[in-house]
DNA sequence: GATGAATGAGGCTTCATTCAT
DNA sequence: GATGAATGAAGCCTCATTCAT
């Protein structure tokens, strides 16, 4: 979508082209707007999963799998995250599309950050981390190796045999352990490695 | 650079357009040779912070605070990186450019597993890890993050109070924390933090 | 038209460059959508001045007279279609439109090769002839000439004094005496030389 | 060669581009005098091929066969030939360099003639005839099926089953029929059609 | 005399944007 | 409200030509 043509967007979209100008003020405008409907989707399934869980802790080691399932069912829209920050991207949209995509934005850390607070609350996240940091890390570190499995997962495989989706789930699982507390470890054992991965592949 | 225009590449190379065709086949491959540089200058920074270490442990130590490093003297080669995987950027680039490119770039990763993999048989990283997953985890994370400072830092410090270079050090001082052993814990300590950090920033 | 600039096409055409691109894939596909109004018109030149002939053998007859009748009305159409065999003029023109122009070409072939059949079942051309070599001999010969006119007209006629448009006629008269049956030269008389392109270069 | 670039005329020379101009003005200077060389190898062809003879009508009949071989092993200066007047070839051409072309071609250009009109003489070419028209008919028929042959050769083949070829020798056959007179028919018989194409075809 | 690195004008093409209908 | 034909600025690339060595 990022390197499609204003023709190509309108055809996928069966409008015209003049119609996508009477809504949108500029292609930049356009990408923000869809891109904030990815935004959207990705706070709902946040939600959703939160809801579901059992408990908070449970709901953070849900975290990492309802992002890969994201990634997984709606790659197009992780892709406008990532492309999103490309300089060039911003020179033309309006400061309203700006304001817009920042709320949306905010909702959505806010999900996250809220629930790593109150899972230090609880007592299953060590009491000296920032939930704010904490989210960071964790989102910054998924996002990351999520780009490569986009990217590099064939080359990754066939030079080094390495299963960049194990990494994955590696990484979720060495990141959680250091921030869990020695009673959560108690509690709910150590993180189960690979086993949310084959989950969240179900179509 | 990956949004210049091929005239102000060439006003700002003090040369002639015609004479960057004379040396590159095109745009794309003018950006992969550069880039490579880039790739090069990384990897002498590793070599060199590895040769000045006192112990492989202390060279595992000092990558992320190599690679900030590298992020403040070069950030427009980070940028470049990062770019790099944009689709369309694979378009038009010459088969022996990209195979150059290629070698750079395991050359530079050979350096990080490569002392991942002596960390473990010294017994200082915890021995089942796989090197090359590992190398993986910490070098997405820091790549994450430093993006992160690059494009966010202002946005997150005035809007959540967060400084991203902590939120950086953190992350790698977690990740140090959870591939660590026991024994390593014991003969050299916990991570230090922030401190590797603002040794970096100095000029 | 061929060594025009897509600037200068789009000018003379009072259409932007961009509106031209709206049309036609390439500047070749550009050249050779014109063409074959040019190949159109000439085989409608062919047909009516056939449909006007009072027999098979005039309509042969004709054929020279009115293809020099083309030359001059549609002097730049006569010198694309020379131009057309130029390399180069075939990279990059899209296979729809190389079937096209086939298929407009083939048609005025047929124009032409279905007289002089006609024209040898009726008695009035040599039995053994073959229609198709026939007419490439006579659509080649009348080509060559006047490619010459087009371009060495003033070059034969000051330095020794040769009118090419006679020369035009001449060779046309002479494969004509070449290939009637003597029946027709008794029936039609022989070739009346010039005076068919007397007639035809009126205005 | 027409559409060859310096660089590469320069790496086929073995010398370098700069050497070039210094010997040549312009590449359209260059282009000439590549020509003209190649006019020089048809005359002396031509001569030969006339000395060879052992009588004026044998000569003219060898004209044809003659030009033949020479398109066969001199394809590309026969295709600088057709090229040359390509409008635009001739906008930065010296004086100098345009007076030797022309004299080179007049030389060309007057053994054919006088061939010709030395058969007038010897009574095998109808008394009628003007030496120069007859030369340009024949030479401009023998070249512009040549230059089918050269392009065409393959469509006409496998499209309407046509060997251009042949075509050739007819095209020659029926012109020489047209033009001999009846005592030099009587004399040396028909023309004999495909014969002479045969022979020249031999390495 | 010979070189080849450097030049820059000019070509073709793309595509976000506009506006008359 | 919707359209899509038209636009033109801007991009990448080519190549004949030059000139310092």
């Amino acid at each position: 979508l990022q390197n499609a043509t204003m023709d190509e967007i309108a055809e996928a979209a069966e409008l015209s082209k003049g119609t996508l100008y009477l809504y949108y003020g500029s292609k930049e405008d356009l990408y923000f707007s869809v891109m904030m409907r990815g935004l959207e989707i990705l706070h709902d399934m946040f939600v959703q999963s939160i809801e579901e869980a059992s408990t908070t802790f449970e709901a953070i080691r849900q975290l990492g799998p309802t992002y890969y399932e994201f990634f997984q069912r709606h790659r197009n829209f992780f892709r406008m995250f990532n492309y999103f920050q490309y300089p060039g991207m911003h020179k033309q949209v309006s400061e309203e599309m700006r304001q817009l995509c920042n709320n949306q934005s905010q909702k959505l850390w806010s999900v996250v950050i809220g629930l790593i607070q109150k899972g230090i609350q609880e007592g299953d996240l060590k009491n000296e981390l920032n939930p704010v940091e904490t989210s960071i890390i964790l989102w910054s570190s998924s996002t990351a190796i999520l780009g490569r499995i986009d990217n590099e997962v064939d080359q990754w495989r066939s030079s080094l045999g390495v299963d960049l989706v194990e990494v994955l789930a590696k990484s979720n699982a060495l990141l959680m352990d250091a921030i869990m507390t020695e009673e959560a470890k108690l509690k709910y054992g150590q993180m189960p490695d690979l086993q949310y991965v084959r989950q969240s592949t179900r179509p």
